[in-house]
DNA sequence: AAGGTATGTAGACGCTTGTTTACTTGTCAA
DNA sequence: TTGACAAGTAAACAAGCGTCTACATACCTT
């Protein structure tokens, strides 16, 4: 067993000399694959997929640039295991059924008040267009919501009202990206709770 | 070698004299610069705009790469041409506020039904992540939907209800793209209509 | 202290991209 | 018929990509 690094390295200097009596080793293949896991989450998150360079995650890492291929196989396989590390909507589902139309539109508003997506929506509608992590994101997407939310939701059209609430969360990415939230920031938090709360209870609804 | 050029032309516009056998000239600008437009146009749609080479527009049109940057100057350029030939939802708003919901609803089950999300959709969800192309996009698409469907819906919000409407069409684009529209497809068009109504009143309604 | 090995590095490989250049060839007016 | 000009072509360019290999170095065991 490896001793295990409680320190939560900020984004520091490859090259840099030692700065104090610091006598953590140097090198340290669990922390460098996790500063490179790290910074894969974050630039796939802000860039997608594509323009995420192996080169620009290694930069970010403080990590040459080899490592990728040598830790995760390749720029692929590092991406899905940017998604299996993401919690998902664990959290909203969780609380059952009741009152799920409003938890989503919540978590969605507060989103969108930080300007914040969660990593997994951001990631996905920026990578849509590659067929290579196309299963990959579509497995991934299925697994932590559109199954879950099947689940909690029973009954024989299930699944086309997960997929309706799915088309919000996903559309409120591409919105994102490509109009900005300005727009929704026009109207006060509640109001757009409201909102997206009337959004969800239609997607959701039984036919 | 010479001459294996594709010359699969329909009879198409240029006058063509009807009697004499003579031959419609092998070297036509505008048709060349028409078929690079019309292949770019569907390849985009299909590909997203990154995934798409100019190369593949020049095979799928049986012309030279180089005329793609000959006629259009640029990739990126040729992609503003292809967002600015299409005509977008002009028809939908054209009828007015009333039933608007429904309108859009059946626009968008009708496409699911065919598995043929528009073009400007199809180009958008697959393009995002892309910086270059990204202010085209975003300038298309204030331009044919928010604009327009603001100006419909008048009063304070008309932004936000507007933007709230774009998150359902952009997300089915992305919903299409990530996860199939097989899930859509469990319920009849009727049904599929009627929920999608329900979900564009709750997005369009006066706060 | 010494050496084997895991960790990290530098550089190149092969390939693809958008774009440009130099050239050939068809078309049409004179 | 001829020659100028437009239309089309082939090839190369520079840059960027993911990936891989050969090498250097720090660490742990002995």
């Amino acid at each position: 067993m490896r001793a295990q690094q409680a320190v939560d390295l900020p984004a520091d200097a490859p090259g840099q000399p030692p700065g104090g009596g610091d006598a953590r080793p140097r090198r340290d293949r669990a922390a460098t694959r996790r500063r490179l896991l790290e910074a894969a989450r974050d630039l796939f998150a802000e860039h997608g997929y594509d323009h995420v360079t192996v080169r620009m995650i290694a930069g970010a890492a403080g990590a040459n640039v080899a490592l990728v291929n040598r830790y995760f196989g390749s720029k692929a396989a590092l991406f899905g295991e940017v998604l299996a590390s993401e919690s998902g909507l664990h959290a909203v589902f969780a609380e059952g059924p009741e009152g799920l139309p409003r938890r989503l539109a919540e978590r969605l508003a507060r989103q969108v008040a930080q300007d914040r997506p969660s990593p997994m929506i951001r990631s996905l509608d920026r990578s849509l267009g590659n067929p290579e992590v196309l299963p990959i994101l579509r497995r991934h997407l299925e697994t932590v919501l559109v199954e879950p939310l099947t689940a909690l939701l029973e009954g024989p059209d299930a699944r086309v009202r997960a997929t309706a609430a799915a088309t919000i969360l996903l559309g409120a990415g591409s919105v994102r990206r490509a109009l900005g939230l300005d727009a929704l920031r026009e109207s006060d938090p509640e109001a757009l709770t409201d909102r997206l709360t009337a959004m969800f209870e239609a997607a959701l609804a039984p036919s």
